[in-house]
RNA sequence: GGGUCGGUGGUCUAGCUUGGUAUGAUUCUUGGUUCGGAUCCAAGGGAUCGCGAGUUCAAAUCUCGUCCGGCCCA
């Protein structure tokens, strides 16, 4: 009867992201038309443009904070020969496996040499690194690209968060001193606070990864990790402190001060903006779809005109009134003009995730108001056209601090202490992390681990290092008198 | 890497047990109607049933292989 219009209709999206956030992650990718995974080449994505126009948003801000601390841009082939990838033996034994290596051309002629699809380019920049650093003042060489990188990945793939090509920004500095090495690392997870939790809105914690966890070839390795809805954390961008091993490697030295000949320092930093793209639509998504923050949203505001049939032409003007007013602005503002009912384009618009939407009809022209209305509260407030320009900028600052804060709140009572394995489990089980005591994040501690990981099915992410802790206790595993204190959760 | 479920017009799906070339919805195109929270009506278009092999007079359906995807686990 009545609900068989019901029975017929779906919603474009409602899916519970609490409760059922793999399916509800599939589904708004798919929906929302973030990727198609229809390729059929396993890890290999099309990114349409509602992801991409984000990813692209992401990438200059990114880029605007690291040439602003005096990165600048360059950019590298895509294939490394083989006898360039061998050099760094640890470095090898960590990323060969995953290569995908091209070997012949046309109809089946061998290459002389093999190349490899870079799966992370310090074997094909420092080759030329090591010419082009000659001296002293040559240094600091702070360079970045932005580029796409290819793994083949054993862990199943995802849209965003694991892909066989992924696209992000690799830094490669080089310096004088393992000191300005250590600065420059600082300067990374700065820029990883800003660019991440201020811009993207997503909160981080940052950690020192364990010896056997770091970045193959490097001396320590440090990196972001965020919560996903299902409790289980991703991480976002590492720095490497790659100490002079590579500069070793690849003979990267240059003339000092005392006309010697001594090798370099290296960091390079790696933000996967397609991987922190797929974090941040879980974060801030929510039963309806998406919630995409202002700064990075494709369309800012979506101006809904709403009219009988003899009004049409009067609200079309008004609604592209209201649209050049925001594009002046510097808005990006879309009309959306189709021949689909206002509440058709409501449901849509608030799946696609955008910030603001503006409804206007007869009644508020007779009044030279429009609607507002906010995504990320579902509120609507009238306003006069008058203070449109500042109520919509106001409006998406407000906005995005209000994603910022309803994410962080999530980490609130998120660390919880546990001293045995039962804590552990028990920390774990409800989507906690757990703080505990452990022996040794240096290689004689990795026999605990394995056994801690295997009894958790926790991963151990490290330690702190954006806050000051004390160690006390003992280690969970064996019992030594703990070194240091670690953090495990469930991971991606 | 292991387990498991799946792959049928653009999308979602019925059919598969018990073989006889395919159901419905939606989308799309055209015309009309409607428009302040998912209008309604009519007509039209759209599928070598993932791919390959086998069994059979006959395969979406049964068997094997393979690719891709989802979920769970390492």
């Amino acid at each position: 009867m009545s609900s068989k219009k019901n029975d017929t209709k779906q919603a474009i999206f409602d899916i519970d992201k609490e409760n059922d956030f793999p399916d509800w992650y599939t589904e708004i990718c798919r929906v929302a038309e973030l990727a198609d995974v229809r390729y059929g080449v396993k890890g290999f994505t099309p990114f349409p443009p509602w992801s991409f126009m984000s990813m692209n948003l992401m990438f200059e801000i990114l880029e605007e904070v690291l040439q602003r601390k005096d990165h600048l841009p360059m950019y590298f082939p895509t294939v490394i020969p083989e006898t360039n990838l061998t050099k760094e033996a640890k470095h090898v034994e960590g990323f060969t496996p995953q290569v995908f290596w091209i070997e012949t051309t046309g109809s089946g002629e061998k290459l002389e040499e093999r190349l490899a699809l870079r799966p992370t380019s310090e074997a094909a920049i420092y080759p030329m690194y090591s010419l082009w650093v000659r001296s002293w003042r040559d240094l600091p060489l702070k360079r970045y690209q932005r580029c796409s990188v290819f793994r083949s990945e054993i862990k199943s793939t995802r849209p965003f968060l694991r892909g066989r090509e992924f696209l992000w920004i690799e830094s490669h500095n080089v310096y004088a001193t393992h000191d300005a090495v250590k600065a420059q690392i600082k300067e990374d997870l700065e820029t990883t606070k800003e660019v991440c939790t201020d811009n993207f809105g997503l909160p981080v914690m940052v950690f020192r990864r364990t010896q056997w966890d770091k970045f193959p070839g490097g001396l320590n390795t440090y990196a972001a990790d965020t919560l996903m809805p299902d409790g289980k954390v991703i991480q976002l961008p590492s720095t490497h402190d790659l100490g002079d091993n590579f500069a070793k490697a690849f003979d990267i030295t240059y003339l000092n001060k005392d006309n010697e000949t001594v090798h370099a320092w290296q960091t390079c930093y790696g933000p996967a903006i397609s991987r922190i793209y797929g974090a941040m639509i879980s974060v801030h998504g929510d039963n309806k779809g998406l919630r995409l923050p202002f700064k990075v949203a494709p369309y800012q505001v979506v101006i809904v005109p709403i009219f009988k049939g003899k009004d049409v032409d009067a609200v079309l003007k008004y609604c592209v009134d209201i649209k050049e007013t925001l594009k002046k602005a510097g808005i990006r503002v879309h009309l959306d003009d189709s021949d689909e009912t206002p509440g058709w384009k409501y449901n849509y618009w608030e799946m696609k995730g955008v910030p603001i939407r503006v409804e206007a009809g007869p009644r508020d022209i007779k009044q030279n108001n429009v609607v507002l209305f906010r995504r990320d509260t579902m509120k609507r407030d009238i306003i006069s056209l008058k203070e449109l320009k500042k109520k919509v900028t106001d409006l998406g600052k407000e906005i995005d601090e209000n994603l910022l804060n309803m994410a962080e709140a999530k980490f609130d009572g998120l660390v919880v202490d546990a001293e045995r394995y039962g804590e552990i489990d028990d920390a774990l089980d409800h989507g906690k992390i757990a703080r505990v005591p452990f022996c040794s994040i240096e290689m004689d501690g990795y026999p605990c681990a394995e056994e801690i990981e295997k009894n958790t099915r926790g991963d151990i992410r490290g330690t702190r290092i954006d806050i000051d802790e004390k160690s006390e206790g003992l280690c969970v595993a064996c019992g030594k008198v703990a070194k240091e204190v670690v953090y495990i959760a469930r991971s991606y």
